[in-house]
DNA sequence: CTAGTTGCAAAAGCTTTGCATGCAT
DNA sequence: ATGCATGCAAAGCTTTTGCAACTAG
């Protein structure tokens, strides 16, 4: 509670109800929900808050790089409060997000590639992860009992 | 052009006017176009080809591995030809797609993250192109002048 | 007080879909 | 001949925007 507040003096952000509400509900966790996802979270305790207003704040947490922005789905994106460097995996399967902790490719670091000056790197990977992994490895010895 | 339709008969495409051309635009190109972009381009000549068309195709020749798709861009996909294991860099001073050719993290070679199976890697980088770098300093010596 | 924030609805923008027509095999 | 592809328009989705009402500092 104190801490979101804060956080929020430290980055010149103004002390508002609903930002408070974004920042506990992402504060610690090790989700990468929607802004829908957040919206319909907290419009079980705050039915009058609104998604563009859940909008609005993640843009101003990105920007102040209190969360960090996940394009790792097609057609939506995911936040991620942890803002420590680190690369995602999306299961084919399920559509789970799973944090990869790994050092960065070595360029990443050297902060230049082929000249061009880096910023910021976001390491995607897709593939199927160990659960539904271990799911489909028993569907299919079942299928081969048959 | 001979090249497409032996490329299509070996992937079960069947050979059409509108694919031929979608393939023969991005055949040999280093470029990074969205659907519109191909579609404003094929348009010129073809005023009939339609942009519906235009994304059916490359979600076909993406699933065939004919191209990959590049979601670097906030807000569009983009399409790239060459299909080898390459990293990007999108330019935000500019919005130009540059290839990053470098080895991929050690850990997508091995084909597994933290038990998960990976089947594909992104790796997307984000910053100020050389150019823009070239451009910007000028810019500011320019600016020391007055 | 007053500048910044919220909520609502509408707009915007990319991509997909339904369907009739046309074409490749 | 017939199953697949195309073109058109409309729908679908996420995200942004305009604006009046509200609120934090």
């Amino acid at each position: 509670m104190k801490k979101g507040i804060e956080l929020f003096k430290k980055n010149r952000i103004r002390i508002t109800q609903q930002r408070l509400l974004v920042y506990r509900l992402l504060e610690g966790s090790r989700a990468h929900p929607t802004a829908e996802h957040i919206y319909a979270r907290l419009k079980k305790e705050n039915p009058s808050i609104s998604l563009a207003t859940v909008y609005t704040i993640l843009e101003l947490f990105r920007t102040k790089r209190l969360v960090r922005e996940v394009r790792i789905k097609p057609d939506r994106r995911c936040f991620d409060p942890v803002i420590e460097p680190h690369h995602h995996f999306l299961c084919r399967a399920c559509g789970a997000i799973f944090d990869i902790d790994l050092p960065p490719c070595l360029m990443a670091e050297k902060g230049e590639a082929q000249g061009h000056a880096i910023e910021e790197f976001q390491g995607y990977f897709y593939g199927v992860c160990k659960m539904c992994k271990a799911r489909q490895g028993r569907a299919v010895r079942s299928q081969r009992r048959r």
